[in-house]
DNA sequence: CGTTTTTGACCGGCGC
DNA sequence: GCGCCGGTCAAAAACG
């Protein structure tokens, strides 16, 4: 688990540990979290909410099969990376924005996962969709999948419904982002325009324009659904500032739940990007926002304390969150074919982090993007994990050399 | 005045 | 067929 040079640098690991503590009681962030990218963020709420025995302090992922150790048994989607936040009150977002605290997993995930992100928002198409015998390989695994997702997989749309969380995000993520945001947003153009011509016929009343809004969706297909990504945080703000604007389209009650679901949509135009906020009813402080579709454009606004266009969120104050035991195997495939597990990396009990990545993370969720943006490669730190990699993200640069030189 | 939020109505999918 | 439910629409209200 640990090459060589990364066993160079475990004298200095207690000091790093110490180092992290006190950093991290600085900044006042606890790391929780859950993240997970998922066919359906509700039924991964739900699951979560039924796993609410074991501690989400706690919560493990392995490699094996998440199904099984996470008890989503049976759940369509699957978990990719996983990772949660919680935030105290104290700090609420004034200071700290969203982003920032995403900023943790710039040491969750390793400089090879960030050369899978390397294709830029606004990047030329990505590569296609995995082909239709990929897609039925997969649904031959899938043995409980829902309708829907069966129907994804028929229309070539992505589909993480393997137990094994391998490849399916990675196909699907990176490989589709436009290509199905668009073919949607399109589809919707089209629709506006059969729509106006069925106006210049008949304008009744505006529940007939309503109507014949949605019917041409129905007729011909069925609405097609983007990849899901959802997380938990904990948080007294419902809505969390991703660096993205959004407009809330709206609201709904939840079954069981005091707390009603938010729907959002990114106001910029041609982007089909949505995201649903919710809290759990059964812990308040925690809201769990799903991310729908990917985002077509840079980020739009540049949050707190920043100057300018940030093009890809990175405008952010970087706050440097605490950072984490990253094993060598963290480090992910660029070839989207293999597989890639849901690697889970823990540090301290007392911490209480628990988080998994994979190479099927994508830009268009903030916070991997952020985690991109922190391992840019002009960060030293960047460098020098990838020089090394494993637990040198949690020790200062010039901590290491220190060890070296008295090694 | 433009943008965003609120909110009731509506739609499609699904289970019975 | 009916009812439930998640998701969406769009007019009205609120906001800056």
């Amino acid at each position: 688990m640990f090459s060589k040079s990364n066993a160079q640098t475990l004298p200095v690991l207690s000091h790093s540990v110490i180092y992290l503590f006190i950093f991290w009681c600085n900044i006042r962030i606890k790391t929780l979290g859950l993240f997970c990218f998922l066919k359906d963020g509700s039924e991964c709420v739900k699951s979560m909410e039924k796993k609410k025995e074991n501690s989400m302090a706690n919560m493990r992922f392995s490699d094996e099969n998440p199904s099984a150790t996470t008890g989503f048994g049976g759940s369509i989607f699957d978990m990719v990376a996983v990772g949660t936040h919680e935030v105290s009150g104290a700090d609420k977002w004034g200071a700290l924005g969203f982003m920032d605290l995403l900023g943790i997993h710039q040491d969750f995930v390793s400089p090879s996962l960030f050369d899978s992100f390397q294709t830029p928002i606004l990047s030329p198409p990505p590569p296609p969709p995995p082909s239709s015998s990929e897609v039925l390989l997969h649904q031959d695994i899938l043995h409980e999948q829902k309708q829907d997702t069966k129907q994804q997989l028929l229309q070539g749309l992505p589909s993480q419904a393997s137990t094994i969380p391998e490849s399916s995000e990675v196909l699907n993520n990176p490989a589709t982002p436009n290509s199905s945001s668009i073919s949607s947003s399109s589809n919707e153009a089209a629709n506006d325009e059969q729509n106006k011509a069925g106006d210049d016929e008949e304008q009744d009343q505006d529940q007939d324009k309503t109507k014949k809004l949605l019917k041409p969706k129905k007729k011909n297909q069925k609405r097609q659904r983007e990849p899901r990504f959802a997380f938990m945080t904990k948080s007294e703000v419902d809505h969390l500032d991703d660096g993205y604007r959004w407009r809330k389209y709206g609201q709904k009650a939840v079954k069981n739940s005091p707390y009603p679901r938010s729907y959002y949509r990114c106001t910029t135009a041609g982007c089909g990007v949505k995201k649903r906020v919710e809290r759990s009813s059964e812990d308040p402080t925690i809201v769990v926002t799903t991310y729908e579709g990917q985002h077509t454009h840079p980020c739009p606004i540049t949050p707190r304390g920043s100057v300018g266009i940030a093009p890809d969120c990175s405008g952010f104050a970087a706050v440097s969150a605490p950072s984490f035991v990253v094993p060598q195997r963290q480090y992910l495939h660029h070839n989207h074919q293999q597989h890639v597990q849901p690697y889970i990396y823990t540090t301290s009990p007392s911490m209480n982090i628990t988080t998994t990545a994979s190479s099927s993370l994508n830009s268009s969720f903030p916070a991997l993007l952020e985690a991109k943006r922190l391992f840019s490669p002009n960060s030293s730190t960047s460098s020098s994990l990838r020089d090394h990699g494993l637990l040198q993200d949690i020790v200062p640069t010039q901590m290491r050399k220190e060890a070296k030189e008295e090694e």
